[in-house]
DNA sequence: CGCCAATTGCTGAACTGTGATTTATTAATT
DNA sequence: AATTAATAAATCACAGTTCAGCAATTGGCG
């Protein structure tokens, strides 16, 4: 079952797949889509150009792939997992919801495919809307659901769904994207390369001090 | 003076920089660094492939040309014009550089370039630390002033000036990427898209509220 | 068990298109 | 007519994709 250091390569049509998949994931979060180079896969996969093509059909299907793997598959397993909470306050929902998002995407690899999205949307179009189907929409929806159970709870007073949602998600995306371009800047970005997941919590408790019920003067956000 | 329809083309040394400078911005903002292409920026700014390079050396001087042009200057121009104004209080000072950010740049072509460096930054390092010594450097070091001033004066408690500055700055950067990349996207990050600037505002005034003197009980920023 | 032939996963060279840069040539200007 | 801005063709390198051939595996047969 080791690597037989004799024969020039191994036939593993089960396991290549995945590890095509893998490499991939690894050098679009380096280097993005565009930059990233088919060869460049294949060798970190540990084989040659063609082999690829045998299982994909062209670079953005792996690309589809990857995403499907990490992002689409996370967001439908949180989606499961928060449905089944009962007598959870909305709030605490969120920061479960958060710590869980954390977990599995804010802090792995996936997060660097959330940055080469926001970085090379506008040149890929179907990429784009793609992963904004697949990954945005229903990410989208989870949070909707929790926010609207705590407005029908009356936890949370009436707020726009769309705006409280961009609310919530943004300090989460400026931490994806911060950490995988200027934060690996050395000297650059200090906070959120120190401690994301405090900033992260600081700035959800901030946003939902303006959602609950016993509203403050002002009523934006 | 005007286009003359006869003659096949114009010699023009004086004007074409400034022409191809502002094609390259264009393009570059809308496609990114490495998807835009030099013949693209030479059709763009009525020339064929050549004529840049008689005025630039490369594809990456055209780049920290323009980069200069905007960000750079700009934040001279901002340096410079707050470093003159005395007898306001910090907040509102931070204030006026919002707004003056959001109009010559937030709100301009320029923020596209910012979302660009944020988008590539790890494919071209020397790109990279070209606009973080000549832009992020300076703009840091200007609003560090500024609080560092509100601290001085006791306005403002004493902070981290790098998380200060970081927690300032993360919804500019925010906006300038959404409103660039998934904002370009019909139906999708509907807050930004309708009111950046009082998106900001709002952000800004939350942050202040945890630098000022009487401290909150969460000491956290 | 061990050898051989069919199967087929994999390779690596070839094809094709693209894009940055150079340069010989053309023509607008003086 | 001289100057030189600008063109357009050529160069060179790279990268996505294809494919003819090679060799690791497998399964049957002695």
């Amino acid at each position: 079952m080791g690597e037989t250091g004799s024969s020039r390569w191994q036939r593993k049509k089960d396991a290549r797949p995945s590890e095509i998949l893998d490499a991939a994931l690894t050098l679009f979060v380096e280097k993005g889509y565009l930059a990233t180079k088919m060869e460049d896969i294949a060798r970190a996969a540990g084989v040659t150009k063609g082999t690829p093509y045998l299982y994909f059909q062209n670079k953005e299907e792996i690309f589809k792939a990857v995403v499907r793997e990490t992002i689409v598959a996370r967001v439908h397993a949180m989606s499961a997992q928060l449905a089944q909470l009962h007598g959870i306050g909305s709030s605490e929902l969120l920061f479960l919801a958060l710590e869980d998002w954390w977990t599995h995407i804010g802090s792995t690899r996936a997060a660097g495919l959330c940055k080469l999205m926001a970085a090379e949307a506008t040149n890929f179009p179907d990429l784009t809307r793609f992963y904004y189907d697949e990954a945005i929409l229903p990410a989208r929806q989870l949070l909707g659901h929790i926010i609207q159970r705590g407005m029908d709870s009356g936890e949370f007073r009436p707020v726009h769904l769309d705006y409280a949602i961009d609310a919530l998600t943004a300090p989460m995306m400026m931490t994806m994207i911060l950490s995988h371009s200027f934060a690996l800047v050395p000297g650059c970005c200090d906070t959120l390369k120190d401690n994301p997941l405090e900033f992260l919590k600081t700035s959800l408790r901030l946003t939902l001090q303006g959602m609950h019920q016993p509203a403050p003067q002002d009523a934006r956000t």
